[in-house]
DNA sequence: AGTATTCATCATATCATCATGATAAAACAC
DNA sequence: GTGTTTTATCATGATGATATGATGAATACT
């Protein structure tokens, strides 16, 4: 309900990451065979991340990819946000614009409560919080 | 991010009728107009819900559709849940099958609160609480 | 330079969601 | 019982997310 496939897969992917040697790169194929993700599908995500400098890539012999940041440094919400919103500020959820704190709907404080957990989750909780169960 | 667009339309279908008279029905046609809907779509949304009890429906000339609880008795979760899951217990959120209180992942708790926060607003909050802004 | 390795990218396929238009079936009015 | 009104349902199309297979482009090694 709240994770697309995509956003799972980069997840997982940057999860193997950070297990990894720090500075070591590590190429799609064995990340696409270990975490079970179709491997061109996981390609681009992972250069997304890249081209976001969530992740560095290298072609060739010796290439892969590797985190850019420590994972106790790196947010969910980095690598989330590249693949669904993940707004600060809660919308009003039957998506009226004009919605706001100085404008409520009889929801809005409700509303605003679970959608600001749900986004602290995700700007709290770091990669490196995850990886301790692989 | 968290509602699809047809669990949109039904609340806000299932908010019109709760501003109508108690017991008074509803044309798709009118709500479909009122709310911009595409009119072959609501229907079979409106449908779908009156097959679960939510509504009533009645066929022909002063025909349509009521609700068949007060609102203020009508979590928004009998309506979302027809169209999207809203689990009671959180998933791990990333799909991990065996993430669980007795058997947590490193972000467990935090995503707990996150995900309690979610379904609390809808199992608490009513038909009734978001009308009152129309 | 040549070759193998690896990421980058393109073309296409599949599937669920969202949506439209046409027709069937029920209920009411006369 | 005929016609009108309304929901019920079917056939089809459009779009975006997910996925696959083939090809291009950069890097390292010899």
């Amino acid at each position: 309900m709240i994770l697309s496939q995509t956003t799972v897969y980069a997840l997982k992917a940057v999860m193997y990451l950070a297990a990894a040697d720090p500075g070591e790169s590590i190429r799609v194929d064995d990340m696409a065979n270990k975490l079970d993700v179709p491997r061109n599908y996981l390609s681009k995500i992972l250069h997304s991340l890249a081209r976001s400098n969530i992740l560095d890539s290298t072609r060739g012999p010796k290439g892969g990819f590797r985190l850019v940041a420590r994972p106790e440094d790196l947010p969910l919400e980095d690598i989330v946000s590249q693949f669904q919103e993940v707004s600060e500020r809660p919308r009003c959820f039957l998506g009226r614009e004009e919605c706001s704190d100085s404008t409520p709907c009889a929801a809005h404080d409700h509303w605003k409560g679970a959608s600001t957990a749900m986004h602290r989750f995700f700007k709290e909780t770091t990669v490196a919080d995850l990886s301790h169960h692989g």
